[in-house]
RNA sequence: AGGCGGAUAGCUCAGUGGUAGAGCAGCGCCCUUACAAGGCGCGGGUCGCAGGUUCGAUCCCUGUUCCGCCUACCA
């Protein structure tokens, strides 16, 4: 069809295309409550962020299976969201604000939340649009946000049920502070990062005696609130001192020496060890075990506070090292100091800024009892994970997490539906906010000032989305999930919290699957970042190439375990590959005229196909054998092996082979085999239109519109039958009756005819441009065919022989008969093919070329035989494969045979 | 330090206990009316290294080196 450009134009088709599969509904699941849901629940992401290629290569894969579950005739639903992200969004803010010369403080908390939402307003939603861009089949009509009400309404029944359970409490602990921030994190939340630092040794005089204990430390600033030095209790240099106390420089403060085996490693430092239960989380769980006091001597602004000596108040940790490290010299005490390479934690939200282990209150959730089943359900199969081995990741993490502190110090976020009471101290938790005490009915009640952490309402996402605390429809239908899909990296942020709060809430797992995808590294192989300024963006790649080419490309990606390098080649690569479908498109739809799609299906359900020839055949049969291999493919969680198998039947065979093939009947005058000849193009096209929309949904679509079809086909590609095995031979889509097409004698023939005519066509082009015929000169051809059974067949084929290798004139002859003698010769399994180059070819070259392709034929067939000769093998290898290198054997000799008997002809030539 | 993954053509990646593949890049020839974002042909790899199992190992096992990720960290 002349509307057709003969380049696909991404851009003047994605849009459109979208628009209207949403606005026909295709996104919400199928009302028929017969079909099977498949449910998958989008990894919300944060809703001021923007789309990078983690988020573009879980979009692409979430979409092609949602796709294809949806075209296989299940109800499918992907649920969008975005998530409110606490922390980032704060800090976002309060960035804005400082600019403004105001901070959060100045402005008050409601002030500040309205800022918030207005920061949200503005910036929010730009990631639904770019997963838009991507063709991503979501469901909008139930989009949700974890601020909006529902979610709200759902994080206040979780916290109000765990506390009831007794699974939320309150405690005084050691937690990571991000004093720029002004809030704790959890553990996922810090990123260790090395750092050149330097270790300090620093001499404790003993009390009532002239000795020192030396201590060594990278922190010495913290020596402030030591009370205690721990050396190791087996230790000979030490042992006389456990129980005696040591007298802390600059402070003054008698301390005990305690033997702690688990802190202390006599090998490193010194062995003797200062202990700071406040500032540090192993020394904190030593000063449980020895009853130690805790003297906190930084506050949460990130300097030193008034529980230190006069000289280092109110200085930051930086300064009040240097002070420390100058006062210590001045007494005397520092008698070491030596580079150290060591880890320090830093923000995740602010990278720049070093988190600071401080005690403080917070509100945790014992976890203990929501692992076990967690765990359980991993191990009994009710979830399973793919790649398998990543289920070791998963228990190994479960199994040693620890208690979830879920408080933020933020102004952003699901607010603590506590009350602290003034008069009695009764903490009152609710569902809905109480005027009174629970305890002492008091109203001098005010809110806990914190909210929680943005992985709470995360963690209840795939329930939130569904409608979870109310029992909705949805709930009922779709939980539990079919897939979480997501980066491996993120196994613990996600997976772990919902698997624990949906089993817990929900009853069930949150997913019957889980697929983690591996992350996607910079061209230079290193993480994308910033700073190194290797980021690629997504939506400029759509822009450049379509989103149809970087899709493709991310699905080849989806298999790899190991670090995705980006590459810019391939997507283009894939872009080329949407241009080459499209096309071939081109081409079949310009020969389609008159073609009428009711008969022709109508033959291929009364599995009539006599008519067929050997390309029809073979390209039907292959068409069938792809649809085979991308199930097995999908199925097994190999969307990078089913795009494989779609590129490779599209371009190698379907354009190269058959297209072309198909020129020569298609001009031909023969008008029944024309008619077939267009059946057979526009059949197997829609079986690939439908086999690669999953993957390239928009370049299919726009194709699939054009190409005439039954009437009772589906006004979208999108909801057309997804070609599928669904009962023994019988098939869904366009070609149903698989079993008789298999097992026709006409279609098997055909096919290995057409596998002999790839192979002369192969070698007659070889030839050629050895020879240095120019391709576009016509030029002789004599084709000596083995087996005389496929001779007929052959003879038919001749014409797309002669037209593919540019034969002319093509004789097509059997065993036995002569060929010419001046030319040159490639011999293959089934037959040679001869090049008569009366005046042209260099006999003596010649000579050497078949010289040269007898010694390779004998080298390895002297190999195959030595093999075959090996009574071991003959024993012990399995039958089949001897057989098949016996096979091997007597072709290579057949082959050898001929290339000597055309070494003879062109000696008898030259003699 | 432990766990996991990777190592295959110049680059990005498939693959298999039984004759090593693709895309891109390279070389040569072609604007043959679907496609020059194309066609045809060609070159290029002791499948990281060393052992072992096996009739046979790129594939399975052990060790080793390098790279990546995760977790935990010695003050």
């Amino acid at each position: 069809m002349a509307e057709l450009r003969s380049t696909y134009d991404p851009a003047s088709v994605e849009e459109r295309w979208y628009e209207v599969w949403q606005q026909r509904g295709y996104f919400r699941p199928a009302d028929d409550p017969d079909k099977a849901p498949f449910t998958v629940v989008l990894p919300p992401p944060n809703v001021t962020g923007r789309l990078h290629m983690g988020h573009a290569l879980t979009a692409t894969i979430e979409d092609a299976y949602v796709r294809w579950k949806r075209m296989s005739g299940y109800a499918a639903l992907w649920l969008p969201g975005t998530d409110h992200a606490g922390i980032a969004t704060q800090v976002m803010v309060e960035r804005q604000l400082a600019a403004e010369g105001t901070s959060r403080q100045e402005l008050g908390r409601e002030k500040f939340l309205e800022r918030v939402w207005q920061w949200k307003e503005e910036h929010g939603g730009i990631i639904d649009r770019q997963h838009k861009r991507l063709g991503a089949s979501l469901d909008w009509s139930r989009y949700r946000f974890t601020m909006d009400p529902e979610s709200s309404a759902a994080v206040r029944e979780a916290f109000c049920r765990l506390y009831e359970e007794g699974l939320i409490y309150r405690a005084h602990r050691l937690i990571n502070w991000d004093w720029k921030s002004q809030t704790a994190l959890s553990d996922l939340e810090v990123d260790p990062r090395p750092v050149q630092g330097r270790i300090w040794k620093i001499a404790y005089p003993v009390e009532g005696s002239d000795e020192r204990l030396v201590v060594a430390t990278t922190r010495p600033e913290t020596m402030l609130g030591d009370t205690a030095v721990a050396v190791h209790p087996e230790d000979p240099r030490y042992a006389h001192l456990v129980g005696k106390r040591v007298v802390l420089p600059l402070v003054g403060r008698k301390i005990p020496i305690i033997g702690d085996a688990i802190l202390v490693d006599p090998e490193f430092g010194t062995g003797a060890v200062k202990v700071t239960p406040a500032h540090d989380f192993n020394d904190f769980e030593t000063g449980k075990r020895h009853d130690l006091p805790l003297v906190c001597v930084i506050g949460p602004d990130g300097r030193m506070n008034d529980q230190v000596p006069e000289r280092f108040r109110g200085r930051t940790v930086q300064e009040a090292r240097k002070e420390v490290l100058a006062a210590l010299e001045e007494v005397g005490a520092l008698v070491g100091e030596e580079p150290h390479e060591m880890v320090v934690g830093f923000s995740s939200r602010n990278p720049d800024v070093a988190v600071e282990p401080l005690p403080s209150t917070q509100w945790f959730v014992k976890v203990a009892p929501l692992v076990e089943p967690a765990l359980e359900a991993v191990r009994d199969g009710r979830t399973v994970i793919h790649p398998e081995h990543r289920t070791a990741d998963y228990y190994r993490w479960m199994e040693n997490i620890h208690d979830w502190c879920i408080s933020r110090q933020l102004w952003w976020g699901h607010r603590i539906p506590a009350w602290h009471c003034r008069a009695c101290g009764h903490i009152t938790v609710a569902r809905e906010d109480p005027s009174a005490c629970a305890s002492c009915g008091s109203s001098e009640i005010e809110q806990d000032p914190d909210v929680l952490d943005t992985w709470f309402s995360s963690g209840l996402w795939p329930l939130t989305t569904l409608g979870w605390p109310l029992r909705s429809d949805d709930l009922e239908r779709f939980y539990p999930t079919s897939l979480m899909e997501t980066g491996y990296d993120i196994l613990f942020f996600w997976v772990a919290r919902m698997m624990m709060f949906g089993i817990h809430f929900g009853g069930d797992v949150p997913f019957r699957t889980v697929f983690l995808h591996s992350m996607v590294l910079g061209e230079d192989g290193q993480k994308m970042s910033k700073t190194r300024g290797n980021v690629v963006d997504p939506v400029e790649l759509i822009d450049e190439h379509g989103a149809d080419a970087l899709r493709f490309y991310l699905a080849t990606m989806a298999g790899q375990d190991a670090g995705i390098i980006f590459s810019r080649a391939r997507v283009e690569g894939y872009r080329h590959f949407c241009n080459k479908l499209w096309n071939a498109a081109r081409f079949v739809l310009m020969n389609l005229e008159g073609y009428d799609p009711d008969a022709f299906a109508g033959r291929l359900a009364a599995g009539d196909f006599d008519d067929l020839a050997a390309a029809d055949a073979w390209i039907l049969a292959r068409a069938l054998d792809v649809v085979d291999d991308v199930a097995g493919h999908l199925e097994g969680f190999r969307l990078d092996l089913a795009a494989h198998a779609i590129y490779q039947f599209v371009w190698y065979e379907y354009c190269d082979w058959y297209l072309e093939a198909a020129k020569v009947t298609l001009r031909g005058d023969d008008a029944s085999a024309r008619e077939i000849t267009q059946g057979v193009l526009a059949t197997v096209l829609d079986v690939i239109l439908r086999l690669a929309h999953p993957i390239v949904p928009f370049v299919t679509e726009e194709i699939w519109q054009h190409l005439p079809k039954r009437a009772e086909e589906p006004d979208s590609l999108m909801i057309a039958d997804y070609p599928r095995r669904i009962d023994g031979e019988r098939y869904a889509g366009p070609i149903p009756d698989g079993g008789a097409l298999r097992s026709s004698q006409m279609v098997r023939s055909g096919r290995r005819a057409f596998d002999l005519v790839r192979e002369v066509v192969t070698a007659a082009r070889a030839l050629r441009a050895e020879f240095r015929v120019p391709p576009g000169k016509r030029a002789p051809l004599v084709v000596r065919v083995d087996d005389a059974d496929l001779v007929p067949d052959v003879r038919l084929a001749a014409p797309v022989v002669a037209s593919l290798a540019r034969a002319e004139p093509l004789s097509i002859v059997e065993a036995g008969e002569a060929v010419p003698k001046v030319a040159a010769t490639e011999v293959v399994g089934g037959a040679e093919v001869v090049l008569p180059l009366e005046g042209v070819i260099d006999l003596d070259a010649e000579r050497t070329r078949i010289e040269g392709e007898i010694a390779k034929a004998r080298k390895q067939l002297e190999g195959l035989e030595r093999k075959l000769a090996n009574p071991n093998f003959r024993s012990k290898a399995p039958p089949e494969i001897v057989a098949k290198d016996e096979a091997r054997r007597d072709e290579l000799a057949g082959m050898l045979a001929k290339l000597e008997a055309t070494l003879q002809r062109l000696a008898d030539v030259a003699g």
